[in-house]
DNA sequence: CCGACACCTTGACCTAGATCAAGCCAAAGC
DNA sequence: GCTTTGGCTTGATCTAGGTCAAGGTGTCGG
């Protein structure tokens, strides 16, 4: 619900794709070149893996176009979706910049192209850069305050209250249209919901009149007060 | 279950408490006297509010001795234990770097004395102070980490899971004794569960023989084996 | 010593959401 | 074109864990 025109030009430069990234804004020029005079670009074909956790990291990844799926696998093979990148940001960034073993897996979601930082030529610019030390420093807060968020969400929102406020945290245009991104079992499973319940909450939304769907599997928010409403409070405490 | 034999000595210098703090792990002498300069002492009666979130940041502080429980609430006043922070460990660290408002309310579950480094200070050295710098950004990285353990755990473990893990984690003398840091229902929330489900798990335990209670409101660890095996695995997959 | 109070335990229920199963539809492959 | 495959919906059922209620126990203040 974050009113949001973005016409998303695929082939960018890899200046352009840092530019765009928001673990980076605050950076100087002379800072973004000595980062793109790093980049290696990276394809991956729909349903690819990208890697695997407790592999060594690469390096910090940069979302250019596509979707890219960050999960997290338990050992019975149940998986847990952490995050869905698109253009404009990163993952991998944590064990990038703190040395150590991927916590995760990640593979395309959709055909995706990425920008890549590698591990070493990052820590070696980290040990002498002061700026891009801080900015990343203060990247990292916001990202630590983001999964408490997300924890909070988890531990004390019911399935209505998780699913009302994806939609609302979404961006749409201005006539209110959201796209999803990315595959709804995806989704339900980021929120710890299962697909059939995903979709069940969205039909009684549908039903209650605060939302459309489309044709094109979009979401058409009707009524944004009461979803904002509801997105706003924890637990059901309506009627 | 980790062996660790730790003799606690309440009053510590500042210097003491910084250098026993992890998240300052590998700063060199200079520069924790940099720090310790800076901090002020605070105490805590068990029960005080030490603050609420959405308020400014008075700074980032260190746990000397006692215990701080740090949670999040709920618009409907429901809470949830992010962290309970015994000696050498910090809170408030994310918001007093990242420069935002708290993110969550902290009180006293013990009575409790901490070192506090004012924001403004921090965020004047971190200006300048590139080592100072480079060691946050990686304690930063190792938190993020740790939280997606803890989503992890929440999202694709059971009650026996978490408890069991809890166990499993916790630092226990030689015999294998664990004394629980604060009570059984801050615990239990920290875990995404009631009280009532805790004991029930704990009983549970007891009665298959892995652990035991003693008189002190401690539990020995019986058969560390079956621990481990239960707390490696998530979801119920026995029998 | 006696409440008062907060924590913990235990049992009896109850519900949100998972699981299972069936069917639909669109894109992909042949 | 037909078949396969994977995502999505919907209904019927099951269950882990929450909720409610009733003690039990330890601690504190008088």
């Amino acid at each position: 619900m974050n009113i949001q025109s973005r016409s998303q030009k695929s082939p960018r430069t890899d200046e352009e794709v840092i530019r765009s990234c928001g673990l980076f804004r605050g950076l100087d020029d002379t800072q973004r070149a000595v980062l793109t005079s790093m980049a290696v670009r990276k394809r991956f074909k729909q349903g690819t893996p990208i890697f695997v956790q407790e592999e060594a990291c690469p390096g910090l990844f940069v979302v250019d176009h596509g979707l890219v799926r960050v999960f997290r696998l338990a050992p019975n093979g149940q998986q847990h979706v952490l995050h869905l990148c698109g253009p404009g940001q990163t993952f991998a960034e944590v064990a990038a910049i703190g040395g150590f073993a991927l916590p995760a897996c990640a593979d395309a979601a959709q055909p995706a192209g990425c920008v890549m930082i590698p591990t070493d030529r990052l820590q070696q610019e980290l040990a002498l850069n002061h700026q891009l030390c801080r900015q990343l420093l203060t990247g990292m807060a916001f990202w630590v305050r983001h999964f408490v968020q997300l924890l909070e969400d988890i531990a004390l929102r019911d399935a209505m209250g998780r699913v009302t406020r994806l939609l609302y945290d979404s961006p749409c245009d201005a006539s209110g249209r959201i796209q999803l991104p990315g595959a709804k079992k995806d989704l339900a499973n980021h929120l710890n919901l299962t697909s059939e319940t995903f979709s069940r909450v969205l039909r009684r939304l549908a039903e209650q009149g605060v939302i459309e769907f489309d044709q094109d599997r979009s979401v058409h928010v009707i009524d944004a007060q009461q979803l904002e409403q509801l997105s706003g409070q924890s637990q059901n405490t309506d009627q």
